[in-house]
This record gives C-alpha cells, sequence and structure tokens, in this order.
DNA sequence: ACAACCGGGACCTCCCGTTTTT
DNA sequence: AAAAACGGGAGGTCCCGGTTGT
C-alpha cells in the first residue's frame, strides 16, 4: 500500500540523500541536547563529519535544516497514486496515511522532535508556515488536475485550503504533547473535514 | 447590520487611533510610490507628521505599519456578536461580512493595497502568516465559548483551521487582481466551505 | 551627412549583428517590466528564441547586455571621417552629431532606455564608468594620430580628459528627463566645451 | 596658505582618525608587500592591533580602504575658500595646489602608491571611476553656489565635467610613472584646460 | 575524460557583552 | 551614568583547486 517508493537512483544520487539525512539527523539531535541557538553550523558539520560548506550545499540555512521535509513531494506522490474515483478528501487522506505509516519508528520519533522544535523556536514557526502556504498551491495543483480543473478555480483553492488549514490547526497540539500519535491525530482531523466538520 | 460598532471610546483614544492609521496611510502611500526596502522610517514620519520615535511607538518595526490590521479583532467581536443559535460557519461568514462591509471606499482601497504590497515583499508574507496562525487560536476561543467545549478540542481546532485555511487560499487571488472584490470572494469561498467543499 | 557606413560585411556577420541587437532588445524590455534583478538570463533568452548559451556566446555577463554600446566604435569611426582642417572639438561634436543623426526613433528610444537603467542600477553605472575611461584611451588615440602627436601627450590627453568628462555631465540629467533631447543636450554641451566653458 | 586646517576635534575623534588612518597605511604596506588579493583582512588587522570587526566599522569593505581619501573634501573646503572673484577653473587650480602642498613626503608617497594599486586592480578602478563621478556632482554643487546659479545648470555640469575629465586623464600616466610629480602634473593639466585645451 | 562533489578559506554582516570616553 | 567603540564569534556567500564517481 506504501506506492511511496522511487525506482532506486544512481549511486551518487543515493549518497547526496544519506549525506542530507545524515546532516540532519545530527542536527536534530544536537538541538535537542544542546538547544538550537546553542548549537552552531560546525559542531553539526563536525558531527555528520562534513565540512561546514557542505553543510550549507544541502541546507542554504540553518533553519533549513529543520524545516526540510521529505514528506511533502511524498505526500504530492502518493496523492496522486490514489484511485480517480475517489473524492479529494478521502484521497488525501489516504495519501496522508500512506506516507505516514511508511515511516519507522525512527523516522516518525523525528518527525516529532521537529514539530516540538519548530513550535518552540519563533523563526522556525514563520518558516514552517511558509510551507504550509507553497503546500496550499501544490495541492491546488494536483487537485485541479484529478478534477480536470483550473487550479486558479476558487473551489479547488478553497479545498486545498481547508486541508492545509486543517494540518495547520492540529500541529500545535501534536508538537505539545510528546506521545500522541502524528498519524491518527492527522487522520481524525481529516474524517473530521470529511464528515464537513460537525461539532 | 454592521454591528461592529462599539461604544464611542474617549477622545484619547479616538485621537490615538487617528494617529495609528494616518501613520499606516502615509506608509503604504510611499511604499507604493517608492518601494518597500527603499522607504526609510524617517521618510515615513515625516510625511506622517510625526516624529520617529513616535512612529515606534506606534509600530514596534517597520514591518508591523504593513501587517497590523484593525479588522482582525473587529472580526472576532461581530463573531461574538452573531445570533447563538447560528452554526458557527454561518456565523463566520456573517462576521466577515459585516466587517467587510463597515468599510469605507477608501478603507477597502487600503486593504488591497496592503495584500498586494504583502505578497510581494517576501518579509510580510511570512509575518501576515504568523497572524492566520494567531487567528486559528483566536477563532478556536470564540468557537469554543459559543459551543461550551474546549478550545482544545480537536473539532473546534479543525473548523478555525478549516476557515482560516480557506481565507489563506484565497489570499493570493485578490492580491492578484487589483479589481477582485474582497467581500464577494470570501463570502463565496466561506459559503462554498459552507457546503461542504464540492468540486 | 552620417558619413557613418561601413562597406556592407558579409550575409554571416550580420546575421551575427542581428541577433545581438534583437538579444539586447527583448532584454531591455524584460528590464524595464519586470526589473534588472528580477530578470533572469533564461527568460531573456527564451524571449530573444535563442538558447541561454547563445546569449553568453553574445554577452559574458547579464551587465553586458545592457552596457554593450554599438555607438562607441562609430563614434571613433566618424571622428576619423571628419576633414583634417578642422579642430578637434569641433571634430568630435560633427562625430557625435553625425552618429546621433543617423539613429532612428526607435534606436534613440533604446538609447534612453538605457540610461535610465544603468543609472538606477548601481552596478551598471559603474561598468559604463569603465566605458568612458577606456573612450579617454580611444580619444587620446585618434586625437593624437589626427594631430601627428604622441597619445601620451598631456595637452592630448586632457583634451580626451574634457571631451568624456562633459559627456559625463550630462549623462544624469539625459537619464532624468525621459524626454530630453540626446542629441541637443550633447550638442550644445560640446559647443559649449568649444566656446570655453563660459559661465 | 593651506587653508585646509580644522578646528581640532574632541579626543575620541581624534582616536579615530588615528586608527582609520593607521589601518589604510598599514594595508597599503602589505598590498604592495604581498600584492592586493595575496592580504587578508585578518593579517591588516593584524598589523594595525584592531580586531578584524573594527576594521570593517572602518571601512564596509577591502576596497574601501584603497579607495577612501581624505583628499576629497579638503579639495571641496579649499575651492569654497577660494576668493570669489576667481574664475572657477583658476580656483580649483588653486585648491588643488593648496591640497596637496599641504601634504608631506609620506602622505604624498600614500597617495602615489594608491593610484598604482587602483591602476592595477579591476575591481579598485571601477571603484575609484565612481568617485570621479561623485565629484562631478561635488564639484557642480559649490560651482554652483559660487556663481549663484543652479547646480543643474548645463555650464555648470560641464564645466565640473570637464574639469574632473582632465583628472580622469592624467590618473594613468601618474600611476605609471612612480617618480613623476602629482602635483606638477595636475597643475599643468589644469593649466592646459584654462587655456583652453590648444594643441 | 568529464562532470559533479567536496574541503577550505576569504569576505562580510550582525549581534552581544565588555571596555573606554565623555 | 550614558554613549560610543571595540572584540569576539556565529551565520552566510562565493570561489578555487583537488578528488571522486560515471
Amino acid at each position: 500500500m506504501p506506492s511511496v517508493d522511487k525506482p532506486a537512483p544512481g549511486l551518487r544520487e543515493r549518497k547526496k540523500a544519506k549525506t542530507r539525512v545524515s546532516i540532519q539527523r545530527h542536527a536534530l539531535r544536537l538541538f535537542r541536547k544542546r538547544g538550537y541557538y546553542e548549537t552552531t553550523i560546525e559542531q553539526i558539520a563536525e558531527e555528520a563529519e562534513v565540512s561546514p560548506s557542505t553543510f550549507f550545499r544541502y541546507f542554504p540555512t540553518k533553519e533549513d535544516v529543520v524545516i526540510w521535509d521529505e514528506l511533502d513531494p511524498l505526500i504530492i506522490e502518493a496523492f496522486k497514486a490514489q484511485p480517480s474515483d475517489l473524492g479529494p478528501i478521502p484521497a488525501f487522506r489516504n495519501a496522508m496515511n500512506a506516507v505516514f505509516s511508511s515511516l519507522n519508528k525512527k523516522q516518525m520519533e523525528e518527525q516529532k522532535q521537529r514539530s516540538e522544535l519548530i513550535n518552540s523556536v519563533p523563526e522556525l514557526r514563520a518558516r514552517v508556515l511558509e510551507q504550509f502556504a507553497d503546500l496550499v498551491e501544490m495541492l491546488s495543483e494536483v487537485i485541479a488536475e484529478r478534477a480536470k480543473r483550473s487550479k486558479k478555480d476558487f473551489a479547488i483553492r478553497n479545498l486545498a485550503g481547508a486541508l492545509v488549514g486543517v494540518l495547520m490547526s492540529v500541529m500545535p497540539i501534536a508538537a505539545e504533547d510528546p506521545k500522541s500519535d502524528l498519524l491518527q491525530i492527522v487522520d481524525k482531523s481529516l474524517a473530521h473535514l470529511e464528515a464537513g466538520l460537525p461539532l
């Protein structure tokens, strides 16, 4: 059910992906241990065994190492892969489920750490909101494609906006409670939207 | 229909409000004429006939003069003023209508200019997104109050998120097309949400 | 009166010249429409219907597409073509007149646009000043030739410097006032120099 | 005759001026010894016994430490101080003489070193040309003042342009020949301009 | 062999806490 | 005691020369 794998790319690509993930992993670990502001790029680079320049090649700013998310493109992919007779909300819900359940324990843990960090550092909060805005655009595009409508269509945009808005609304909750289950929270919320947001 | 009036505040308050609006008006004019980055605080203060330090008493940063929105608190007020038997979405829709239709032509024009400006300057975009996040919180609170539920309730938060998400989704459209009717766009979008976001 | 024609060059040359001019024309149009920094090489290449690499074959950098001036060599040619009994200042004045009056309306318009652009972008200003310095060298050479003196001669260099200095002094004026007549401004200024710069 | 001194400013100011000159002096020495590109800011700071931060407080870029010229304002001052019945060209000539002859041997030597350096490093050449353009503006202003005319006046600007153009024309000569006498070269050139630039 | 990748270092900006001057 | 100057250090950009994967 994952439907989120890609054909194995060249060796070089794989190595790059590994480096990227490694840098991010070490960065998150250090941030958790010593705090975001207290951790320097040099320390991260040191731990990840790359040069500071290489750090910046992978992440243009210190913020990006937290913000960067391998999930967004996967979600879009997974959405596209849904059967076309499904409504957009269930399709999105399925896509989210597919992506989240394809994560192993470690990756899930990292997602949570990221959320916490983002929530506690103002600069990061601002950046992730930008990501939400971008996600509205990307979602509009794929939903429009699916419905064979224009991505400028109000109905399309509103739908994308509502989906993202719902995600946005649960972000702080997930970040607050460290033992919460991300998958479940998101799924419940989307189900709620699907049901017409009853109180 | 406005239902947005407050009992007239003291003379001093009114004067402060006037100064605030005047500063913002002059600032927006200059931004439009010369560009955001090219306009200095000094120039704005000069035009608004206040000292630069007065400027800072009203707006802690240059960004705030664009971001600051007299509307958000009005919307919350107007929402509260809606009859309690109304569902939250219609109530919000009414509130938005009330606030927007209470604006005169000039104020409407300014809102549009702000939108354009915000859309074209990355820093401002980031700031306004933070406002959206705040709006989710504020809305959660008033909707919770109305429904006599906790503001941490998922259903509440999701609803607030969807409302704000819909607003967010139309923002770029409104900013792009200078002769578009904000009120109508927003109302249409909320109606669409109310109808369950059909495609 | 033109006296600026060259014997018609080969077909291949003419085609290259046309491409060059076409790229520049499209670039200037885009710069005017979207701003210098906001326009990318790719967009220019696209519009001019050449590949980006072709762009670079004609103009090594983005700056050069603005700076490059078909006029400088023409001016030097026209100067050489002046009757040898004419003093250097009148000869230069004639040369400038010949070149400018050989431009058609469209070309004239483009010159003005270039001036405005150059004036408003610091990097370009710096580059055009280098052109002025080069012009001093080239002028020194042809004036020296004409007077059968060394181009290192002080009198020669000073003269060339004064000529170019006068041009330099009117550049910002011409750029500021979009409806000014370049030919007239330059001619008036050179006449003034010829008269000994009286106040 | 100097007429170029200022009333002694506070102790703090004097110290700042000293630091500034010291940094520049050490920088020029190192540039001469090891080359411009081969000398780092850190080395300069070390030698001048300040921190690199302090270097940048005094000179925003590495270029500026070469470009910065205490002379320009002095020249303008000296020009203003000339008797008002003098024509503008003789007045400027006097001003240049006054300033140059107020320099001691060491300072003169440094001026020459600067010229050489500027001439041999492309970035610096570009910067100093900008200075020439600025000088046209400043000169236009003071000449206009003196003649009680507008600084936008063509006659004024042309004159300023010619003066600066003449200076520009001799710069490379002075830079080429290390044992040339700057004062004499400039004076001779201005005399030549005064005489109507005869060949 | 060719291009992508990487390490290293110079330049520059910004901020914060300390010292010095007034 | 307030203001100015300074040192130090982190973030970030750019380029060059060497290495490595294809």
